[in-house]
DNA sequence: ATGACATATGAATAGTTGTTCATATGAACA
DNA sequence: TGTTCATATGAACAACTATTCATATGTCAT
C-alpha cells in the first residue's frame, strides 16, 4: 500500500476530480441549446450588428436611415439585417419601395443593459 | 482599408429620414461602449467558451477537469481560458501545480438566461 | 413599356478566430 | 539535481466573417 492516492489529481490519465466532473456533466444543458446559446451571442459580436440595434431601440429606421446613421453603405447594412433577421431580433415590413426595419425581441435590451453592467464594472 | 468612400452613403437625398436620423444619432451611446459590448458578445459567441462558462457555473474547476468535461484538448481550454480571463468573466487560484478557475461575474448566469428566454420564443 | 430608386444578394477578398502541435513555464517530488 | 505533471503559450493552418463590388429584384412614376 502506498496510501490513499485513490483522489491525487492526474490529468494525463484521465480526470482530475472524477466526481466533480461527473455531477457537472450531469448539470450541463443540452448540447443544442449551447450552441444556440452561442449563435445568438455570435450575433450580438459584431459592432455594426449591436448600431444597428441600438438604433432600433430608438426608432424604427429604413435601411437607408441606417446606412445613413452609421456612415456605411447601404449593401454592407443590407447584408447584417439579414443576419438579424435570421436570428428573429428585427422584423420589417415594406412601404412602397422603403422597407422599414424594428425590433422584434424584448430582450435584447435587457441583454444589452446586463452587458453593459459588466462592462462598467471593470475598473 | 476603411473608408475610402468620399461619397455620403444615402440612398438620396430626400428618401432619408433626417430627423429620425438626427435624433437616434444623439440617443446612440457612444462608440467606445458599443465596440466594448460587441466584444463582450464575442466572448460569448463560441460554443466551447458557453460550455466553460457552464460548467464553472456549476462548480470550481481546474484546467484538465474541464477538458476532460468537454473531451477537448488541454491545450484549447487553456486558450479559452485566457480569453475569459482578459474579459474578466472568470479568476483562478493556483494549489500546487493546479489552477482552479471559477466565475468572476455574477451577470453572465442572467445574460444567459435572457438569451435562453429569446432562443425558447422562437416557435 | 422605360427610368429612377430602395433594397437584396452572390461572389470575391481581406481580416479574424479556434484548434492543433510543439514547446515553455512552474511546481512537487525522488 | 533531474523528472514528472499541470498549465501556458507561440506559430501555423483551416474555417469563418464582414465588407465591397457588381448586379438583381421589386416598386413607383412617367
Amino acid at each position: 500500500m502506498l496510501g490513499r492516492n485513490t483522489e491525487v489529481p492526474s490529468c494525463s490519465s484521465n480526470v482530475v476530480h472524477e466526481e466533480v466532473v461527473a455531477r457537472v456533466r450531469e448539470e450541463m444543458p443540452l448540447e443544442e441549446t449551447l450552441y444556440d446559446l452561442a449563435e445568438l451571442f455570435k450575433v450580438f459580436g459584431d459592432t455594426t450588428r449591436v448600431k444597428i440595434l441600438y438604433a432600433l431601440f430608438a426608432a424604427e429606421m429604413c435601411v437607408c436611415d441606417i446606412a445613413a446613421l452609421l456612415n456605411m453603405s447601404q449593401s454592407a447594412i443590407s447584408h447584417q439585417l439579414r443576419i438579424l433577421k435570421q436570428a428573429r431580433l428585427v422584423k420589417f415590413r415594406r412601404q412602397g419601395r422603403v422597407v422599414y426595419y424594428s425590433l422584434d425581441d424584448e430582450h435584447v435590451k435587457q441583454i444589452f443593459d446586463q452587458g453593459l453592467t459588466h462592462i462598467n464594472e471593470l475598473t
